[in-house]
DNA sequence: CTGAAAGCGCTTACAG
DNA sequence: CTGAAAGCGCTTACAG
């Protein structure tokens, strides 16, 4: 019983059919292979009526040129992959659309995938994109040892880490400028006369949250304030831990008189935390919020362009596969200072 | 000179190698291809030093296994494809994110495009995706003909639309309940002593907003209102075309007293005129947005849930692909009605 | 202008 | 337990 699988699937009112291939469309026009081959391509050497007869049987039989053959042959698969941290963060929808509008000009389709900051699954699944032999590969790290990708690397995948450098190998990376730019949010806020001022960030494992905790620390020491340790708190930024380091550093006897939170999450939750807050407390935060002009005050932040970021990524992913880059290099794009009232309330105490 | 272009390709020093295949493999550990592929693919019936002998070649060669010939083979590609608006938009985010969930539960990965509310680029994406081969599609139409489908569906692409029903094609939707959030929000406006009430929504040919219109309608109905024509404005959701529709219906001799918003962009827009305004004006808007309940006043919302309609979705999908789906069906998901405040309003003349 | 043969890198269906 | 042959649906490199 050759094949019985292969038939129910033929069968009548089943859900999957099989698809014509350009043998079928071959025989039904009465032409050989190649030929079809060539209409289905636009290649020039068919005569009108050969592409006629040709065209007929495609539209006749629903043909539709199978990928996935095409690319096991050409080599190229006319994909790339973008692995992120969660593309239901406001931080990468907007990055993924960039990198999307990016390969959609060079002919490619984008595979997203999320790691949940989990870098098991980071790798699990910048694998799998190479297996299935995606051109090109545009990471927003969430481990720090990459050296699995190596022989991708090797073997001409092109590859772009975003947002955060790649660990242990040499690699394109575009991010933004995290230390300066929460050097000058936090400068911002000792210029209003702040010297009791709390850091409250992301994972210290995480590239961005050091860079920006170091930011911190330097606009501090430029100032001549000493750090005490209960004004920084790096963490998981779920609301329950963000909340308590929050309401820990404005308690006691001396407690913060302003805020800097060190990413989007982090922001949102010490907004909240401030809202039921007895005094007034200065806030600036890295990346721009929706809305953040129509809130009492005006959040005042440190924005960067995802977009941008995603663009500029992308667009070097490409030139890598023109082969026209040499050395990995390192693209860092500036932060820009947005005030709007939160960052220029004077200390409450 | 036969083949130098791929000669070129192993030159030292080239970015581009090319990979080692099964055979490559093969030949180094001194057995079958049949034997690689067992190894690879955790079939059993090797011994242990076979084995290990083909792991080793594995390794030293840095082998990784090409999934899309493997696909080729196998028929089904463990991809699906998701059409969308704007991957940008917050409501599209959650949701891709839960596809993508549901996806890799089942091994499968997710392709992402975003057709930008223009139904040719819908069209082309999706049959993009279908020349992948990808096994199945979630689409949230853009476009109001969906026919071009009708061979893929036949072929076996399992398909399922999202937030708003396929066009002249019988086939799977799961959205949300737009008709009567609309309703159930614009007689919460109503039950506050609202009696002109303006809509602005999307354009007319979006399934979602011409439905919020009708639930707009009804409940005016319901409390024997009759509507104004200057009260109603469908269009474009840019920033430019809302704000006029709102400040025209605040304007004149018997401006509306409160403002239902069809969606978040229109939302956004809207917040902004009234917080401008010199009278307070009620608003409800359609989607929940972050940080609304930090408004002054706190944003009265109809929520949906983008996550929920994406699980959802994807789930159908996979039980299609599963053969343990019939008939297409329609799936209607509840809308809530969160009150913040601003809904909550009193008219001001 | 047209097409037959070989091959992309795997899996399938055998046979030993 | 192991492997040779055929084939998935295309493109490449030819030859006529």
């Amino acid at each position: 019983m050759p094949d019985t699988s292969r038939r129910a699937d033929r069968l009548p009112g089943s859900r999957y059919g099989t698809r014509p291939t350009m043998k079928d469309v071959a025989a039904r026009a009465g032409v050989g292979l190649k030929t079809v081959s060539r209409v289905v391509n636009g290649e020039p050497g068919v005569t009108p009526d050969t592409e006629r007869r040709v065209q007929e049987a495609i539209d006749a039989l629903g043909f539709r040129r199978n990928d996935s053959a095409r690319v096991l042959r050409k080599g190229r698969t006319a994909s790339i992959g973008l692995v992120l941290e969660d593309l239901a963060d406001p931080f990468y929808g907007p990055l993924s659309r960039a990198v999307e509008e990016v390969a959609r000009a060079h002919g490619a389709l984008l595979i997203n995938g999320s790691s949940a900051e989990d870098p098991e699954r980071e790798q699990e699944l910048a694998l799998a994109l190479c297996a299935r032999r995606v051109d090109g590969l545009v990471v927003i790290p969430a481990g720090d040892d990459h050296r699995y990708l190596e022989p991708e690397i090797r073997a001409g995948v092109a590859t772009v880490f975003v947002d955060r450098p790649a660990g242990k190998i040499d690699a394109d990376v575009v991010l933004s400028d995290s230390y300066g730019g929460a050097r000058d949010g936090v400068a911002h806020l000792i210029g209003h006369g702040h010297r009791r001022i709390g850091f409250i960030g992301d994972m210290p494992r995480i590239h961005t949250a050091a860079e920006r905790l170091r930011g911190y620390r330097a606009a501090m020491e430029d100032a001549g304030i000493s750090v005490e340790p209960a004004w920084t708190s790096l963490g998981v930024t779920d609301p329950e831990r963000v909340r308590r380091a929050a309401e820990e550093m404005l308690s006691g006897p001396a407690p913060v008189t302003a805020i800097f939170a060190g990413n989007n999450r982090v922001t949102v939750t010490v907004i909240r935390v401030l809202a039921a807050f007895s005094r007034p407390v200065a806030l600036v935060g890295f990346d721009d919020i929706e809305l953040a002009d129509l809130l009492h005050p005006g959040l005042t932040v440190v924005a960067q362009d995802a977009a941008l970021l995603g663009r500029t990524a992308a667009e070097r992913l490409f030139r890598q596969l023109d082969g026209t880059l040499l050395a990995p290099e390192r693209i860092e794009l500036p932060t820009r200072l947005v005030t709007r009232g939160s960052g220029e309330l004077p200390p409450s105490q």
